[in-house]
DNA sequence: TACTACTGCTTAAACGTTTAAGCATATTGT
DNA sequence: ACAATATGCTTAAACGTTTAAGCAGTAGTA
């Protein structure tokens, strides 16, 4: 008896709390106005306030204008929601990058977003952290949240295409930008790493370096295959002979760059430059030589890759390839935009390879 | 009459354009599978679908099985748009900071990521760019977006409060971190300002300096205030005169800092430290100090804030203010998260402070 | 005059999902 | 045996917008 009354007297409290929580709501929840309620100041339809609010050329101006003015008046502010549901579009781009605490990839990213806010797209940012797996999820938020295209650079770690496929299928535009892949058939924007490689061992060359050591990135990311092709053919080119012990894999983090640059010094038969496929990279690099009392360019010229800002200001400061982030950016935008404006024909893919910049800083300038 | 004929011709053009496009269009667009379709190939109603598609407990386990299986064939992908417009929330978070392109601001963006993505949310991150238009128009964008709650970092020109108490005043949950504002009335996670100076005075006075100049921020931002004004008391504090001439407002950039660096140097009483409230302007004060060959720490010691990473990579490495950008991101999150699961009950305002950490380096140790 | 065309709106359906309400049928308690 | 409850679904409306189709009324044309 006593339990049936605690649950009677629950089942009342739980009614009370109800009837309670909607009371407050009512109270609370300023409803957010819609077209709706500007058609119903107007005593107009809701499908003529949208048409008012789009300019459309069979409304008068006069209603026009009054629409305009009252959604003012009210505060209105279109549901995104609502549109983008209606038009089967959501004006939102996915963007996926390893990590936006880099120059080059922030800079990227704001010339995307200044070339699609003017379109009207907002973008989604998210970061890979340099994990498959993280590319993944990533790519799965995104597609859930109904992005009309993704614009990605991949991960150092992925090998695996399968997700990006997925894209692809579903019909929505992807462009890869600086990390892309050779076998995926998309548009890609980047700058030309063969020839970058060119340019720094002739600089290198100039500067009287006749052992150029590299410190390359993984042989199955494309642009870094494309770095030690170029560094390959520019050295025989100059005809400098290939060691295969100056040839270094390594996953171009700055500890990484440490070891690489150690095992470097423990060889008989030193290098006079190190070329490093990475900013970051090359600061290990220049870290050990520093602490071993190397010095550069003298001893050992040392050139980097991206133009990070702290390039300029580490000591030495650091010769580096400028990537022409803002251009990739631009470009990538207007790649997506050229997609998302003529959906239905099948347009021909975009490769765009730009033309890098050879930054010469003090590690590798040996003129007086 | 030829007119009429090209005209004739023109509006059978379109036509045809017209229904080739609807034709065209037929063909290609591979609709996207929905709850619906699902329901077909069972026969069961697009309700039972979506409840069991959400484990709801009035729906068999066999139908449930059915449906997931069923969902997984057809390759669904639930449209977020549809649920979002219907349920009001939009599972969506903007995130707005000056610039990604710092570690202080990529971690935090990081750490708000994983906790919100583990609770269905994702984040739109844009950048203000230190511009308070390009804030306002963020704003705009997010509000637009529907998003349900921004998580913000002001930036350093913003003094009109104007557009944060719109995004307060649509009842859309507002969190403020690093930069926030004392007359705004919302949350806020940062570190203790006024105490870190303290920190890093009581340090210096340990290393024996006795003439402490301080290049901070404006003061009408709030944390540049905190700083001076603990870097005042810290002073008092420790019997060291107040020098008008030693503190300088500045806008914190690295050619910033370079300048009023040398602006210090041109005192004929010079500093013996130098307290920075920014690491990037004390990069550039650094710089400036090894251009003159002003030894550090001996001749003048130099500490900065925010340990960013390249404080550990400049020649000398650079001391700094530790700020817990990771719990920030976090606890950002979570008091967002505190905010949308109580959506009626107005809360308690939470202000967050947390205690920063000294990063002892050799800029200012002058121990042995 | 009689028609066509244009103007300026309205109606109603649609986008894909969620959810309150309802309705059989089966199960349980007394 | 019969009401009460539980189970497992369906129906229908709703979220806020867009848009195709349609319909008066006016203007233009032959």
């Amino acid at each position: 008896m006593v339990l049936i009354a605690i649950l009677i007297i629950n089942i009342n409290v739980l009614y009370l709390l109800k009837r309670l929580s909607k009371y407050i709501k009512k109270l609370n929840i300023k409803k957010k106005t819609t077209i709706k309620d500007i058609a119903n100041v107007l005593n107009i339809s809701p499908a003529a306030v949208s048409k008012a609010l789009h300019d459309d050329s069979r409304i008068s101006d006069k209603t026009k204008k009054a629409v305009k003015q009252v959604a003012k008046n009210l505060n209105y502010q279109p549901n995104h929601l609502a549109s983008a549901l209606r038009k089967g579009k959501s004006k939102l781009v996915g963007v996926i990058v390893p990590r936006t605490n880099s120059n080059f990839f922030s800079s990227v990213i704001q010339n995307i977003e200044e070339v699609l806010n003017k379109e009207g797209y907002n973008i989604i940012i998210t970061q890979s952290n340099e994990s498959y797996k993280k590319e993944c999820n990533n790519i799965d938020t995104l597609l859930f949240t109904q992005v009309d295209g993704i614009i990605a650079s991949m991960a150092n770690e992925t090998v695996n295409l399968e997700y990006f496929e997925k894209v692809k299928s579903k019909g929505i535009p992807l462009i890869l930008f600086d990390r892309g892949e050779n076998d995926l058939n998309v548009d890609y924007i980047g700058i030309n790493d063969y020839d970058s490689s060119h340019v720094i061992i002739e600089h290198l060359v100039n500067q009287g370096c006749k052992r150029i050591a590299h410190i390359g990135g993984y042989k199955h990311t494309r642009i870094f295959n494309n770095r030690i092709r170029g560094y390959n053919d520019a050295l025989k080119k100059h005809n400098l002979p290939l060691d295969a012990e100056l040839l270094i894999e390594s996953n171009l983090s700055i500890k990484d760059g440490r070891e690489k640059m150690t095992q470097l010094l423990h060889l008989k038969n030193k290098p006079d430059a190190v070329y490093v496929a990475s900013d970051y990279a090359a600061l290990g690099a220049l870290q050990v030589l520093n602490e071993n009392n190397i010095k550069m360019p003298e001893d050992i010229a040392l050139v980097g890759f991206g133009d990070e800002p702290f390039t300029a200001m580490v000591t030495p400061t650091l010769t580096s390839i400028n990537q022409h982030s803002a251009e990739i950016g631009k470009q990538a935008a207007k790649t997506f935009l050229s997609h998302a404006k003529n959906k239905v024909v099948k347009q021909s893919l975009n490769k765009i390879i730009l033309n890098a910049k050879l930054i010469i800083r003090d590690s590798s300038d040996k003129r007086p």
